[in-house]
DNA sequence: GTTCCGATGGGGACTATGCC
DNA sequence: GGCATAGTCCCCATCGGAAC
């Protein structure tokens, strides 16, 4: 089914990875329907993309699954960006041979993050104000670092590359986390927002790799009413883990939002070195949390 | 020895809100 | 209004070990 705006959403939005989106939804719906969105497809400047994405998008697997639950598709729906649907980017309509309701549709492109989260649920101001008196000072070793290594600011400057000074700031934030989890108050809707416990509606997820996507219908979830038996621990080099039971139940990666240095953006920049100007990168304002699969 | 591929952690862009 | 920071959507380059 189209929605007054459904059109228009499909031939102007450029969200990140909404192609797959609009892939995924066309495969979903009626052929008179297919052919209004191919015309909307046809407005943007990546419909060579999407129509590749349609042809390597076979819904059998979504039909089986249904199936095996006694389920039938009977219409879709294109949800982009409607948190009133939870995570789900499309909706499928399925009937049961009595009745009719939802199922949504997460559609990913090669990645596990299904939330991102500020850091401030989990660290305190007092903390926060701690660790960016110290951000300055981990620039600079930052930037030595990468001279040492790479050489020139243009060899290494937003280049991706691993840094133990990225490492030890991201540590010192993660202490920050593990001592105050006992203090963070009403985990229950905090852990409920990370697991998507909180969907309106059952969504399954789809993630697209090079070829293909793989299904899930269970997406994990924890009981919420146990969330204060969770416990945090470090994990790997800069993700805090979340376990219940000893069982580890999803990980959060702390990490910078656009880079340890940011480009900049700003009038007066925080840093000027070798003639590019920087600004501090902002390191709490979107970790990435991601499900135990 | 080279290619493949999954894990890891580094990144982009946009919107909302705050502040002068 | 204009600039800055904070928050929320999201993706993928790199690397090292497995597969060939």
């Amino acid at each position: 089914m189209l929605y007054t705006n459904t059109l228009y959403e499909i031939s102007t939005n450029i969200n990140t990875g909404v192609e797959y989106e609009i892939a995924l939804f066309y495969q979903l719906v009626s052929a008179n329907e297919q052919q209004q969105i191919l015309t909307a497809i046809n407005k943007r400047a990546d419909k060579n993309k999407i129509l590749g994405i349609i042809k390597q998008t076979n819904i059998t697997p979504i039909v089986v699954a249904l199936s095996k639950r006694g389920l039938k598709l009977s219409d879709a729906t294109f949800e982009t960006q409607n948190d009133k649907v939870g995570p789900s980017d499309v909706v499928m309509l399925v009937s049961d041979g009595k009745k009719k309701f939802k199922i949504g549709i997460s559609v990913k492109y090669a990645n596990t993050c299904t939330l991102n989260v500020t850091g401030r649920r989990f660290i305190t101001d007092a903390q926060i104000a701690e660790l960016k008196k110290q951000l300055p000072i981990y620039t600079k070793k930052y930037i030595d670092e990468m001279t040492a290594t790479y050489g020139n600011v243009g060899n290494w400057f937003r280049l991706r590359r691993p840094s133990e000074t990225t490492d030890a700031f991201i540590d010192l934030i993660r202490d920050a986390v593990i001592d105050n989890w006992s203090n963070v108050g009403d985990k229950p809707t905090l852990l409920s927002a990370m697991f998507h416990s909180d969907s309106p509606i059952e969504f399954w997820v789809v993630t697209y790799m090079s070829s293909g996507y793989k299904l899930s219908t269970e997406p994990q979830t924890i009981e919420v009413r146990r969330a204060n038996d969770v416990k945090v621990a470090k994990y790997q080099t800069s993700y805090v883990a979340f376990y219940l039971d000893n069982k580890k139940v999803g990980q959060m990666q702390v990490k910078f939002n656009n880079g340890f240095i940011e480009k900049c953006k700003k009038k007066t920049p925080d840093i000027v070195y070798e003639g590019v100007k920087m600004a501090y990168g902002q390191p709490f304002s979107s970790w990435n949390f991601s499900v135990e699969e």
